[in-house]
DNA sequence: GGTTTGAAACTTTTT
DNA sequence: GTTTCAAACC
């Protein structure tokens, strides 16, 4: 309790308000989980709650866990019967053990954004829907809306009378919505929609909870939805103790259905509510603070605040302009290694935002060349990844053989010879009987016309059926292992020997390791409380912190984070603001939630912020010009240190160096480096010159190799560089300048006289490492070197490109 | 009928 | 550079 002393007033009065609604307007950096935490503790140390009787819900299982550390460490005995979760699991939990009051069994399934897809992609087939004009993704979308919005397919039919459009998207909800209830699965939008529904029509189950949760805080109010505003009213219905917290400057979900308008109007919802503002700040620099109020100062319609603090000045603000993407990345590397060596700061002191995930390649590849070690947040989820789909799908179609899309899913994998046209006439038979896909499957030989394919469905339906049986009497981890060994699925990776492979088998332990540790720290795991578990992890929840690493994630993942050194990337118009929010329905909305995704990404820093820009970006295999972002303007310029870099050839790259020399050719700044390609000018908006030989670079056969520290690291393990396929059988397809393939044009590689070294040879390459040269084949213009890597095994390359030296 | 291969389209942010 | 769709191939 002694804590308590430690808060300032406001952060006092926060913590130690009594009963009613209450808005904590926390700017960033204010210390606000402190408050929440103080506030728990104080709760039960002296207003004699129960700690059962306390909520706290979070938006990531990241956020909870934090708080769950810091509740525990301050409130002694009791602490872990309160509960603190996510939205999605507190609601999970309730369905969990109620679902069946509104039509589910206890057992449901938790649908993912694949799954969904690919359960739309089936709507759209069964309802002739033609996903060339109509695509699934915008169904989806209006879908999870409505969804967001508390409209279930009837409301939702019932508003859009009049809009044809609207109405045949009613219909694919209704469908969809059909479907998923076939499949006895939820979507992420259900776990909400589907409590909130629950509550309304089970007010005994609404007041158990009202009656249970006596005291409830919500943290990042501002990214609530109105689904999640009914449901917290709703559960602080009875009580009026409802705390939120948010700061509505960091509102940055709107597409995700999240509603400012919660906490901009929580006085009016409730007018008995007190408002406490936390504006002094713990976390930045004098300069860092002023640079993000200046910024956020142009969007209109904000609850008031001015964030201060006391804290020393520290290093300048950092704008650094260069020319492409690429200089960028290798910009931001180099000063990190600068930095790092000078001993300013430590690896796991620096972030690094972008807009985009996919801004983060070239970064994570100049990393690897500079030998910084990193670790990606976000990209693809490791629980997406097709080996782990996969065998969760097996392990989801046994705990729901109702769940269709899971049993689609791995009917055929690994291959079992049965096809589509097998998978159809089995479709068929369930849509005629009304039954699900495995029990179509348990009677495959009634089904008409499928032949002797009866053999194969049969002999898996089988399987399913003893893996059900057998799921009953053992742990998750000894079922997973049945599952590998029946199917022979480790086994066939294991036969294809090639590195994907190796790094398929090495992800599969490491979800058995998943298995193992879930197992180990939950006392009633189940099948179904582990699925649910891992269906609600997202990316940032991986994030352990002790890694000694840089990090990489976009804005939106660093929200709730800081740094003690901030890079923020791709600081252009069009990117930053999107081109999306600069042009879509409502641009001053759009840009004004973009500025505050910028005020995040500015307050994630505590000592020492560095902006970067690019004049020219690929996108989509075009080059983009952009101009600096309107956000650099609105940062007063006496606090910013300007850079420019021009451009120039860093010999060590491999690939990019060649691309950006044809790039060149339409010259930069009004200046002509090499060669002119004559078309296209610099200056006038989207540069689309000739063509540029973006993802042909290196179109000898490299091999699609597989990097990064470790595939247990989320993102990283991610393969990249040329070849593989789309570039099959060596020969360049994409087009160098002016259609020709870009090996021959001016600037390329050209093949060497003579190479100096030989087969036997020790080499190294910038990338890989050190390696013994195998073999070497004259291919006419170029030689292909084999190359046994001592890490990045066998790799075969095109000498003018893969530039090896001889180690002496 | 099933599998493999080649070409085309597509990239905001995510629980 | 990745994922999806159609055609060729077995």
């Amino acid at each position: 309790m002694n804590e308590l002393q430690q808060l300032n007033p406001q952060q006092l009065e926060a913590a130690t308000y009594g009963d009613g609604p209450l808005l904590i307007l926390a700017g960033a950096g204010s210390g606000k989980t402190r408050v929440l935490t103080n506030r728990i503790a104080w709760l039960i140390g002296e207003k004699q709650v129960k700690p059962w009787n306390i909520l706290a819900i979070t938006f990531t299982n990241k956020a909870a866990g934090e708080m769950r550390e810091r509740v525990d460490a301050q409130v002694g005995f009791g602490a872990d019967s309160v509960w603190v979760a996510t939205f999605h699991s507190t609601c999970g939990r309730i369905l969990r053990r109620f679902a069946d009051r509104i039509g589910y069994q206890l057992n449901f399934t938790i649908y993912d954004g694949d799954d969904q897809k690919q359960l739309m992609r089936d709507v759209c087939k069964s309802m002739n829907i033609n996903t060339g004009v109509y695509k699934e993704k915008m169904f989806l979308s209006v879908i999870s809306s409505a969804k967001d919005e508390l409209l279930d397919p009837v409301t939702f039919a019932a508003s859009a009378a009049g809009d044809p459009d609207m109405v045949r998207i009613g219909e694919v909800y209704k469908e969809y919505q059909r479907q998923l209830r076939n499949n006895n699965a939820m979507d992420f939008d259900d776990m909400i929609m589907q409590t909130v529904r629950l509550f309304q029509q089970c007010p005994d189950v609404l007041s158990y909870y009202q009656d249970r949760f006596r005291y409830i805080m919500v943290d990042e109010y501002q990214d609530t939805n109105t689904a999640q505003f009914h449901l917290v009213s709703l559960l602080a219905g009875a009580h009026g103790n409802l705390c939120v917290v948010g700061d509505d400057d960091q509102s940055i979900y709107s597409f995700r259905g999240a509603n400012i308008q919660n906490i901009l109007s929580f006085e009016q919802v409730y007018p008995s509510a007190k408002v406490v503002r936390l504006e002094q700040n713990y976390r930045s620099t004098p300069d860092i603070l002023e640079a993000a109020n200046s910024v956020i100062a142009h969007n209109r319609g904000r609850k008031q605040k001015r964030l201060w603090t006391e804290n020393p000045a520290g290093p300048r603000i950092s704008h650094v302009t260069v020319y492409s993407a690429y200089d960028e990345a290798d910009f931001v590397a180099r000063d990190i290694a600068k930095e790092v060596s000078m001993g300013t700061c430590r690896n796991a002191d620096i972030a690094i935002l972008y807009r985009t995930n996919a801004q983060s390649r070239i970064l994570e590849e100049k990393l690897l060349m500079s030998g910084i070690p990193y670790q990606i947040i976000g990209g693809v989820n490791f629980y997406a990844r097709k080996e782990i789909k996969d065998l969760l799908s097996y392990l989801r179609a046994i705990d729901n053989p109702r769940d269709d899309v899971a049993v689609h899913r791995i009917i055929n994998v690994p291959k079992r010879g049965i096809g589509a046209a097998t998978i159809a006439k089995l479709d068929a038979y369930a849509a005629v009987n009304d039954i699900s896909f495995s029990e179509a499957l348990d009677r495959s030989r009634d089904i008409p016309g499928i032949g002797k394919s009866a053999i194969k469905t049969g002999k898996f339906a089988a399987l399913m059926n003893k893996l059900r049986k057998e799921a009953g009497t053992v742990t998750v981890r000894e079922l997973l292992d049945t599952i590998i060994e029946e199917t022979e699925y480790v086994e066939e990776l294991r036969r294809e020997g090639t590195e994907e492979a190796k790094d398929r088998i090495q992800n599969i332990d490491e979800l058995i390791n998943k298995i193992v540790t879930y197992e180990e720290n939950t006392p009633e795991a189940t099948l179904a409380s582990f699925l649910q578990e891992v269906s609600l992890v997202a990316d940032i929840d991986s994030l352990d912190g002790q890694a000694g690493k840089v990090l990489l994630m976009t804005l939106h993942s660093a929200k709730g984070l800081e740094f003690p050194v901030v890079y923020m990337t791709g600081m252009e118009e069009g990117l930053f603001p999107s081109s999306m929010a600069l042009f879509g329905e409502r641009p001053d909305e759009g840009i004004e939630e973009e500025r505050r995704l910028c005020y995040v990404g500015i307050t994630r820093a505590r000592r020492k912020l560095t902006l970067t820009s690019a004049r020219m970006r690929m996108n989509r295999g075009e080059r983009d010009i952009h101009k600096v972002s309107r956000f650099i303007d609105e940062i007063p310029k006496e606090l910013l240190d300007e850079r420019e870099l021009e451009p120039d050839s860093y010999g060590s790259a491999f690939g990019s160096r060649q691309g950006y020399a044809a790039g060149r050719g339409g010259g930069f700044a009004g200046r002509n480096y090499g060669r002119s390609a004559g078309d296209g000018e610099y200056g006038s908006g989207s540069y689309r010159g000739g063509n540029y030989g973006g993802g042909s670079y290196g179109s000898g056969n490299f091999g699609s190799g597989n990097y990064g520290a470790g595939s247990s690291e989320s993102g990283a393990g991610r393969s990249f560089g040329a070849g593989g396929s789309g570039n099959r059988g060596g020969k360049p397809k994409g087009n160098g300048l002016f259609g020709k393939p870009l090996q021959l044009s001016k600037g390329a590689p050209q093949k060497a006289d003579h190479l100096d070294y030989e087969v036997g040879d020790r080499v190294t390459h910038v990338k890989f490492g050190e390696g013994t040269v195998k073999e070497l084949v004259d291919v006419g213009r170029d030689y292909q070197v084999s190359v046994e890597f001592d890490k990045a095994g066998l790799r075969k390359m095109m000498a003018a490109f893969a530039k090896l030296e001889k180690k002496k």
